[in-house]
DNA sequence: CCTGAGGGAGAACGTTCGGTCTCTTTGAGA
DNA sequence: TCTCAAAGAGACCGAACGTTCTCCCTCAGG
């Protein structure tokens, strides 16, 4: 009744579903949250659900390549922030860390996502290493273009430095974890460029 | 006696019932494993298992229990097997690089669990940080010996590499992500350690 | 001998799961 | 005005979930 007024071509039942999809999921897991649940929370019938999924999977689906456009838009927002390649390096990093440090931080919801789903021929575990390859390549062109030898090997070092932070994010505190983290790019930055061009406040040998 | 599951009791189903329970949980996850699965491929019967355990849960809590013992004791044979202090980091990080090369690898057992129980106050979700402390605490220790400075950002440092490299082990190349796991630990010990150059020129090996 | 614990076999519990169904109401465009 | 897709409301399905139960067999210790 008093749902919405002007209701536009896209649907709006289905944003809302998808939206709370990706706010109980990200928040309890897959396997552990029931369909029920979701629709109840999105205030939308078990019919509305079925009409725009063909199930539980798609949601699941639909959910991360969410998360994905998020994460793309974002690491291109840190990107387009700064000039030098390696402050790109360093921007991306930081946006990577304010995630970790914002409120309701749950970990990596691609790296969640798989531990749910371990088997390689699932939709939702190759929808995950898609995303995966996707910031490999994104990071590694972005060091190769600020210097880093080899920049193949960097980009691997950073993605696992990322992976290492986004697991232990929620499990450690959160700003121990990202000054960890900030200081393995900064270090990575500096040790992997010839040049070695330091952002002069911030150096790898530790404060105090 | 031994009333109750306590664990030290020597029943073979019970055995039979634990190790099924590891195998079968680490491979496919635990929410997605039902106990029906579990006691038909232990060749035990439902009361069997509710005979040894008050539920799910406990035996949850088992195979976690099963796979900390089991890394304290790798990590501690790791340990002995060395004698200096960087050595003994060095021993500690290739047993973790042989965990992530060897065939079912599937990612840290608890970094999986906790993925799946996100709350903080749960059971399971303490077992996971519990272990975790217990490898931070050891890793510190031992950076420390190894004459690194600050200990603590050096074994936090540690212990994100090893959670980046366990998370990336069964989604990208074992092989590379054990060489750059390595390749950091390598970098990590030269740069935080007062007595060797660790100048930015040699700190990180520019390929193995 | 008897006893009693451990285990096998399996029925059954109530709940929740993901998914399908019918029927009615709504609201915007032709 | 009429039409039709979107959405609400809710019954319903078979299956799987974790759990409890009864009954019977076996075998070692008293």
């Amino acid at each position: 009744m008093s749902r919405g007024t002007g209701v536009g071509s896209t649907s709006e039942a289905r944003a809302r579903l998808l939206s709370t999809a990706t706010k109980i999921f990200y928040a309890e897991g897959i396997h552990s949250v029931g369909v029920d649940r979701i629709i109840a929370e999105a205030q939308v019938t078990r019919a509305t659900l079925y009409r725009h999924f063909s199930g539980k999977e798609e949601l699941v689906l639909a959910y991360l390549d969410q998360a994905d456009r998020g994460i793309r838009a974002q690491t291109a927002a840190a990107e387009a922030s700064s000039e030098s390649a390696p402050d790109k390096v360093r921007a991306v990093s930081r946006s990577i860390a304010e995630g970790i440090r914002s409120p309701g931080f749950r970990g990596c919801a691609f790296l969640n996502a798989v531990a749910e789903y371990p088997d390689p021929a699932h939709p939702i575990h190759q929808a995950v290493l898609a995303h995966r390859q996707w910031f490999l390549d994104t990071v590694t062109e972005l060091l190769a273009r600020a210097g880093c030898e080899p920049a193949d090997a960097a980009g691997r070092h950073l993605v696992m430095l990322r992976d290492g932070a986004m697991a232990a994010g929620c499990l450690f505190d959160p700003q121990l974890v990202c000054d960890t983290f900030l200081q393995g790019v900064e270090g990575l930055l500096q040790a992997r460029t010839a040049s070695a061009p330091a952002p002069s406040t911030t150096a790898f040998p530790p404060r105090a």
